[in-house]
DNA sequence: AAATACCGATACTGTACAGTATAGTATCAA
DNA sequence: TTGATACTATACTGTACAGTATCGGTATTT
């Protein structure tokens, strides 16, 4: 950022790295704060406290409140966007290669984490309305997206011109998520372990096929 | 509620009817600011302005600023609660029955007011746990029960023992509902009007007829 | 008409919190 | 070592807000 920075090719100095692991820190502590107390109930001394950093520290790195949580939620979708297939489709028939979809798909989605974020995008989705597309974005889009593009490059034959590729791939998420998803936002359901997810899977696999 | 009410037949007197009157008046006042700002951003002040109602009235007719939201939930989750099916079923052919589902469910889930609640729903359930419950009970299970119902009576030969009617109907209202439920959650999509919502209901009522 | 119960406007209290100011300390570059 | 920069701790300011108290007005009862 500074101009010694910029004209010098040093690995970063420990002041840079000093001021990378605080924002990381404090990015932490307010995850935990926002995401427990949503973005009314956190209190910037609370993040502070969290973070095991001063208040004026916080102001150092982000100019309010409400940036600080832009900046969260970013640093969140981000993650969110990281991930890619990670194995390669060709190798794959059908149904393993959806199945491998849709076991993705309810690893992210069922994480608590995942689901506190979900809540809190609604919930501040009026404050902030550019949150609304960010998510939808980084999250499902981009799910959707891949099976979309896998669809029309492994099954052509599958997809009437009719049915176009993409709402195809909509409702196999739709079945992959189901019900249980909403329950899990409402917190009245316990996340399902790795087992129960795959018969989930499973079956949603099956009946996704019997609609082709 | 007072003892000379219980003892004359009288009709509600007058104070008892503004009561009544009041209390609707203030749950509207409620349900126009929590909705809007949620409930952190919500001020008891707002709310009073909003009914046309001083802040001194709120506080007869509710003990505190949570015990007014909850009445409102639970007001607003009793509105959704009263509708029935409306029509006789027995007529029907299942496509045509599963269609008035799909039109009824997204008649209610796309409405804005539902949007509004099921965000402050998601937002509060962390402060509020018996929200989740509260909704889910009076919303998705007493639809999700219906169909499973008609799927049991008019359906019989439909689903396999292995394939339980609870779950196949949630597949259907899966299906109805759509991802466009959660891109009108996050705000980034118009509300279909009620012909773009009959073709999704079409397509969806063909994709579940597919899978059985 | 007099007594009574309810109601509203307004002002107040206490508290929580966003954001700032200050003063002192630790870290780093030279 | 010197000088600069980043950090902490703490205290402060202003404001917003939940909840209360008061008092004067109004409708209902008798």
């Amino acid at each position: 950022m500074t101009a010694s920075r910029q004209l010098t090719l040093d690995p970063p100095s420990r002041r840079e790295r000093n001021a990378a692991d605080k924002q990381r820190v404090i990015l932490n502590g307010a995850r935990a704060v926002f995401m427990a107390l949503g973005f009314g109930g956190a209190s910037m001394d609370a993040i502070a406290d969290r973070a095991g950093v001063s208040k004026m520290t916080l102001y150092r790195y982000f100019e309010s409140k409400e940036a600080l949580f832009a900046g969260l939620i970013e640093e969140c979708c981000a993650k969110i966007l990281k991930q890619d297939p990670g194995v390669p489709l060709e190798g794959l028939a059908p149904r393993d290669a959806l199945r491998h979809f849709g076991t993705q798909l309810l690893e992210t989605v069922y994480a608590p984490e995942t689901l506190a974020l979900h809540r809190i995008v609604l919930a501040e989705v009026n404050r902030f309305p550019e949150l609304g597309r960010l998510f939808y974005r980084s999250g499902p889009e981009r799910n959707i997206q891949a099976v979309a593009t896998y669809i029309e490059n492994y099954m052509p034959d599958k997809h009437a011109p009719s049915r176009d590729s993409r709402k195809c791939a909509e409702e196999f998420f739709e079945l992959v998520r189901g019900y249980t998803h909403l329950r899990l936002l409402l917190a009245i359901e316990e996340t399902p372990d790795a087992d129960a997810r795959a018969v989930q899977v499973d079956r949603a696999v099956d009946t996704f096929f019997r609609t082709l």
